[in-house]
DNA sequence: ACGGTAGCCAACCAACCAGTTGGCTGTCAA
DNA sequence: TTGACAGCCAACTGGTTGGTTGGCTACCGT
């Protein structure tokens, strides 16, 4: 058996500062541009654990992805039976985890779809696809492929803003920034699928 | 005067091909993920070219950019009358130029905003103040914020099966690939803005 | 004709960076 | 007690990468 299997385990504690400051360097800079040195640094950590844990720069990144992917599914609710309501609650939980953001839109442009994917992302497909059966009870619809492009756009609508803050500002002005701005986009966004939906 | 001003000038044909192939390898990798030697073989060019004409890879970066921000900027028309339309045309044109929508995705990651932003945006600036202006025009409404959220929203729903094609492929099936799909997606996000401008 | 210079290239360079090595320490099973 | 092993670290490595240098060529104004 492993060494101090005990509740203080100071392998899984120093596994989980690794992951804690890879997550923070890859928000910033992305596959590429991060820097193991850095995130061992920022760890408090030798970076060969990096690799005695983790394997690679890829693989730690691989990992990050999908706590992140696993901490967005665990954090929203499904649509169910208001998708305004629930544009607005994802909208906020984006908001108020940018870095979560980011680390998807690195992992778009990294994992282009195609030849290679990240891998183990059955979970996510699950995810999407009782998504869809939710907001398909909700509406009082067939779960068919026009529920599914209305969850994906709706995704995106509550998405947008986090993914592009600064043509935010430079389309809605500075007060983007500010919290009456982002509650007003907000209301937008809600009024928006609302007035949609109900016909 | 420098040699050979004429139109078959070597000097511009070297630089707009090594702003071809710079453009391709952003589009890929991203700043920190692109290679310089990779740009001046594609390009046919020796590296040092690179410095030449533009100073840095940081700079080669900014130049594309700018490129890119250009050329969307001249290929879409205005919001006008018809929003859902609209929507419609920037929907075929991100979707008719997916290293465009990726360049995009690099910029905003790169220069996230607060601090460092791409300098000399004045021109995007007022690229999204006169579609605020034509929005509320076609609206009969005054130009006022709530307009230019909706602006903003429009080009994030036109834009996002162009950002996130896996995501889509995960959510509406394999299908969101081929021209069946894109084109059902694209009348579904025209009716979407259509229902919800029309109350 | 010819000196000046702009464009270009092959070769070079130093810093950087992902990944490795060898050794030290503390714990656990026997 | 002891030997084996897991976790950890300081130091090292060598391939890579952004950027530079010195020289060659061809064109231009005079």
């Amino acid at each position: 058996m492993s060494p101090r299997k005990d509740a203080k385990d100071p392998t899984a504690a120093t596994k989980a500062a690794l992951l804690e400051a890879a997550r923070t360097e890859f928000a910033a800079y992305g596959v590429a541009g991060a820097r193991v040195d850095r995130i061992a640094e920022r760890a408090g950590v030798n970076k060969e654990r990096i690799y005695g844990h983790f394997g690679s720069k890829e693989k730690l990144f691989d990992t990050v992805i999908k706590a992140a992917l696993d901490e967005v599914a665990a954090a929203v609710a499904m649509p169910g039976k208001d998708p305004a309501e629930y544009v607005g609650n994802l909208f906020d939980f984006y908001s108020t985890h940018p870095d979560l953001v980011r680390l998807l839109m690195w992992e778009a442009l990294h994992y282009r779809g195609e030849d290679d994917l990240l891998p183990g992302q059955e979970l996510r497909v699950d995810k999407c696809r009782s998504k869809t059966e939710s907001l398909a009870e909700g509406l009082d619809r067939e779960p068919d492929a026009s529920v599914a492009r209305m969850v994906f756009s709706l995704v995106g609508m509550a998405m947008w803003p986090s993914v592009m803050p600064q043509l935010a500002r430079i389309t809605v002005g500075e007060e983007a920034a500010t919290p009456e701005g982002r509650e007003a986009l907000r209301e937008h966004l809600v009024d928006f699928v609302r007035a949609a939906v109900e016909k």
